[in-house]
DNA sequence: AAAATATACTTGACTAATCAAGTATATTTC
DNA sequence: GAAATATACTTGATTAGTCAAGTATATTTT
């Protein structure tokens, strides 16, 4: 391969990240919501029993723990998220989404999948699949 | 397709393009650059005739006029880059590599090129072709 | 079990970007 | 050709994140 490609790459991927990030921010803006809280919900909604330490929350979403530090701070004000005790260690402390939390990321994502159906309506399903195949091969 | 995997898809692309960006700055910080400075660069060494206007040039990064200002502010004083009037349209200042500026994008394209070879490294070329050519199929 | 080290999180200082409003020049409309 | 509008850029205020240092609790070493 061409080192030429691999730089060309590297930088439409970047450009269609800055721009799709754009786009998805915008659409979930009518629900008050960043596309990182988007992200942190369904990472929340999705965990088993239903709630993450910070730094597992950090890990998975490629935030330093600094980072989610100061995005659960306005999310538990609004009653988003829970902060809880975990009663074996007292360092950490899980979160979890509060049923009105929950309630908003159902919403949210409903306006989240229109989007992704429109963004990604010129990929044929087993493109989409290829696409999330070749993505995960990635180094990163 | 189901609607999963298009949020899955969505997902997974924010997340390796965060640790992507994270990966290709702390390469390219031995320049002393920033990855969105190093991209101004090759636009710039890549421009016919070696200069854009700033807006020409905030729309192929995908970033606003003015995040283009601030970035170039440095950079000008840097010798970097170097802004020359446009005779035709006093509103607009076109903006090019100096020989600074050059030689140093140079350097920074071997690491550059370096680092690209490892993150894609488990990929085929015609895997490489296939990426670009779904990532180009994406509306953003 | 005390000392050293590691882990989980928070906080202050900073950076990179955004948006909205402002300034200067060009273009269009009447 | 004056008035209205559009374009190119800059700047103040704000936001989302980073890093490094700090605090509190756990774990390991001796």
């Amino acid at each position: 391969m061409s080192t030429i490609n691999l730089t060309s790459l590297m930088l439409e991927q970047s450009y269609i990240s800055t721009l799709l990030n754009k786009k998805v921010d915008s659409c979930l803006s009518v629900h008050g919501l960043s596309f990182t809280e988007f992200i942190i919900m369904h990472k929340l909604h999705n965990a088993p029993g239903g709630s993450l330490s910070r730094i597992t929350l950090a890990d998975s979403i490629g935030l330093t723990g600094s980072g989610v530090t100061r995005l659960l701070a306005p999310m538990t004000k609004n009653n988003i998220v829970l902060k809880t005790v975990n009663s074996r260690d007292a360092r950490q402390s899980l979160v979890g989404l509060t049923s009105t939390g929950d309630t908003l990321y159902t919403d949210a994502l409903h306006s989240f999948e229109h989007s992704c159906r429109s963004i990604f309506s010129l990929l044929e399903d087993s493109e989409i699949e290829q696409l999330l195949r070749l993505l995960n091969k990635i180094k990163c």
